[in-house]
DNA sequence: TATGAATGAGGTTTCATTCAT
DNA sequence: TATGAATGAAACCTCATTCAT
């Protein structure tokens, strides 16, 4: 057949280039989906449309697998957010919801609320992972975060005691809907379910980190909520 | 009247009846240290001092043993928190902070936080654990929160736009720390950690959370912040 | 308590003498009902009311039990049709059916096939036990039914080309429905029944048997023979 | 187009191909000697000459080996019965003749007795085995042999009055000795066996069940039916 | 390079048996 | 004598990995 050319035939080639990438992908679904140990390295293999003695030739084991598909998705998902803020102006307040609103949508919407799904799940089986992780995503995104809250205060614009701890306010949340989407929110019934609407969830999340409970100016007056060291009536 | 006394022997019956608790401790040491998975039932039944018969004698399978520990470690924890709210009384903000700084820190320090570890990054593949944790830990843990933001509205003490939503802001970053605590915290280095200090980032999110950023009315007057269906100024 | 006489009292030392019996019907009964390597060596303790360790006190292992259940049960239960055939005179084919047909219903129904089953079953792991029950039950069995069938030869009344094969081709059904009874007959729906009449089904057999024995037209007119639901013409 | 031959390579092919049948002979014979739940599945394999992996390979639980050995060894014996039964013609009594002798020769001398032996002592603790048995073998030969008397009956050969009783007056006594055969004909000495000679024993039977058919003058005037060594008109 | 038949270590669970009391 | 908590040897089955082709 005259498409193919002579020696080791263009398609197959192409075949074999693609196929590290090939594996990856179906691997990372399956994890995301049943888990590390629950997927077979067969059902992989399957997957990606290839037996399993060919998963063997490209990776040396499940687990170096594991460590590759983590490796591999981790590094395309960082840092977009840090840019995206870098080109924003404007009222710190208005910054944040235009950019953490569809970042976030964008991550939990797509695969790499999966891999952070994964990682978590994995990672205290993989140390070396771990420190990857930290070092590209989970420091990177405090700092964005924090470097919005500084930007605010340092406008005048609200009002942070602690900034670390309200990067964690902030952030935990979203991180753990990443979670609960591949965990709980698909194998319990009964629990209330944010998945449907995420963009929603995030409006409202944000509005309160802004705003707060709204408490009555007398009732707030009436004792010192949440003073750090708090003292006995 | 049987012909010995039906409790044949102080000893042993004091070593049946610490049985399940030390099993317990011993299982759950094990399974948030290397996951319930890779964890074999050999294994506690050695860390506890007895054979493997013996943990079957106490638990019908290792599943069963894992949903005992939730219940022990976790889920109790969550009753005891309903049950303390509503011995309280005064201003709603008020409840809040003495009821939920205490009763997380005693989560996050002792060994419920391993429990929620555990369950998070292993449900996946055990659906009747899914809803087991659904039922006795998740449901009844945001019930709780979700029972004082409205306590707050009906007395008129704070207004929440989203209940359900901010019953997530204020969880999740509390669950999420548990987390933390015993997965990336254990094996990175360079995350910010408020290991040392769970009161005082209690104290700070739930400041957070009544009074919000404090943004200054100018800034927030100028457009409207986290409107939900946003639209351009 | 009066009633109970001082030392070892009467009350203990009828339930010591009466234990074995008592653990040998149990075992029986479950040996029979769930077979041997189904049935666990507590349920036969707790059948006869005591515990798991005082039954390895009287038998020293579950294949000691299963082999003195076989004895016990086995021994009481022969050559009471021999017995029987010596008390009985007339005309043989009338002689067969008075003996054969009560003696084999008394079998089906009672106990007695229930050691058949749990012989046949079992008999393959325990050589002494299979020539016991040959010495025992099949070779006078087969010996009863033979001497009939010559009795009758004797006196001219049919004719049997070959007893032996005559002895068991009216054998071999009876001891099967017992096996069937415990075995098929329990589990699988669908096989024809013979369980609910097999007072029918014995004189459908013997009369088919006598049929086939050229009973002389002169014997067979002088009486009905094994007619109860037949009629002459 | 695959890059290699489908058929990779006709030794391997050969072995996989004869796999089956090897595991079903080395299957039967354990079970017959040992019993299926005493024999475990790596003695299967081991005397099949591969290891325990690879008898899952073929077969995905020990209780479907069980069933593939029913299904190869006897069920497809009752069909092939069922087959020359459609292919003979002439009176009834020849028939039978002609169809049970050399059909039931094959079976008590062939593995299928052995089949027999293990179902009929082991299926009261396997449900689904019992089920499939009664299916496969129990409720075809019954039918076979029912079928057999109708067709008699119907051509007014001779006369039938219950045939359900008939069929297990015919069937049993073929049935109980393949489980001697297996059984007490192996461990106890002195018991009558037929072993050497089952064709005669299977004329002598079927002789009896003749006779006992009243096989109508003329129809029986017109060939000697069931006369041992039998010959052509 | 690609295959898939074969392997066998390893996991959970059962249960006959023991023995301290 | 009687108990029942404890044991640990099996048994079934899975699946990551190898290797002949």
């Amino acid at each position: 057949m005259p498409p193919f050319s002579s020696d080791p035939c263009l398609f197959r080639r192409r075949r074999k280039d693609a196929r590290p990438a090939e594996l990856l992908e179906a691997a990372l679904e399956l994890f995301v989906e049943k888990g590390f140990s629950a997927t077979r390295s067969e059902e992989v293999a399957k997957a990606a449309g290839v037996s399993k003695g060919t998963l063997y030739l490209y990776f040396p084991s499940k687990e170096e697998l594991l460590k590759a598909v983590i490796q591999h998705f981790l590094a395309n998902e960082v840092t977009v957010g840090a840019q995206e803020a870098a080109a924003l102006d404007g009222p710190t307040p208005t910054m944040m919801v235009d950019l953490l609103v569809p970042w976030w949508t964008r991550i939990y919407e797509g695969p790499a609320s999966g891999v952070m799904k994964v990682v978590i799940t994995e990672v205290r089986n993989f140390p070396e992972i771990a420190q990857f992780f930290a070092d590209r995503v989970v420091i990177p995104g405090e700092a964005l975060v924090a470097g919005l809250l500084q930007r605010g205060v340092d406008r005048g614009e609200f009002n942070v005691p602690d900034i670390s701890a309200a990067v964690h306010s902030i952030l935990m949340p979203m991180v753990m809907l990443c979670l609960h989407k591949h965990t709980l929110g698909v194998c319990a019934t009964g629990v209330h379910d944010i998945k449907d609407d995420p963009v929603a969830f995030m409006h409202a999340h944000l509005a309160l980190i802004f705003k707060g409970l709204e408490v009555r100016p007398a009732v707030a007056a009436s004792q010192d909520i949440a003073a750090k060291p708090r003292r006995a009536a």
